[in-house]
DNA sequence: ATGACTGCAAAGCCTTTGCACGCAA
DNA sequence: TTGCGTGCAAAGGCTTTGCAGTCAT
């Protein structure tokens, strides 16, 4: 199912007129085996650990035309490092939990909070086509 | 009300064993007056403006001192800017509309919103203290 | 008098941009 | 052959850090 988000990715980067390339390939299939955010930075990592180099500015300017066309959502979740991750084409999606103490995310999901979600956006005037939620705090660990 | 939130935050730093400066005051009763988020460029700006020049760093490191007593919250409403808003005691807050569009933020709240996010961090494992949602979309003017 | 607070400037990071070369179409 | 795609290096923008002078206690 996660290999169903890149082809389906890359076929609609090829209908948005864009061509096929190897840096943008490897991006886009390192990120449909992804089920969390990712941060530029570990994109450029494990695909070189994989023997796949690719340019810093190439994996940036992927996820910037992914994002554009509503592919991958961008995560700011803190640190001034944006994440990314897929948005799937069937809506399922998670949020995410984040520690203050070890720095650990963990993805979580909750229909009820979804439906709320929906609820507002309805109620906003605004043309609402994406939204993240952040909970932080500290994991069992480092609370104590 | 808001008047309310700068002398709470000052009694806490007394009592966390900060001394009493200037940049620092003028910061904390800059960000009582607000209801919404501004970033430090913003809160810099704001004081130049009202003749109370304070130097960048200064703004900086209040920030963090005031979020490491939870006194606000940073947030990162997506363009690599964060923003900081006060955090009342009262645990009364709102979350954020952001157009992708025009660059608009508005703030919003929603109780069934909050209920859903309690009833979530209860159920994480996690000792969740603060939480983020941002909705985003196309304002009515943008969205035409 | 001591050590925290400040401001300025420099350094750090993440991200974006400019440019020349290579490859898809 | 055309011009998009890519990588490298340089530039940008926001934030943090180092340092010396000032002020609170």
């Amino acid at each position: 199912m996660s290999r169903d988000w890149a082809e389906h990715a890359q076929g609609a980067l090829r209908e948005a007129g864009f061509r096929a390339g190897g840096a943008r390939r490897a991006v886009v299939e390192l990120l449909g085996e992804q089920d969390c955010a990712l941060s530029a930075a570990e994109i450029e990592g494990q695909l070189r650990r994989r023997g796949h180099t690719v340019g810093r500015a190439s994996v940036y300017r992927t996820l910037e035309q992914l994002e554009g066309l509503h592919l991958v959502q961008r995560l700011e979740i803190g640190t001034g490092t944006a994440s990314f991750e897929p948005l799937r084409p069937t809506g399922e999606h998670h949020h995410h939990l984040v520690c203050g103490g070890c720095g650990r995310v963990v993805p979580f999901e909750d229909p009820q909070l979804e439906r709320a979600i929906a609820h507002v956006s309805r109620s906003t005037g605004f043309d609402v086509s994406e939204h993240d939620v952040t909970l932080r705090g500290l994991c069992g660990r480092c609370a104590g």
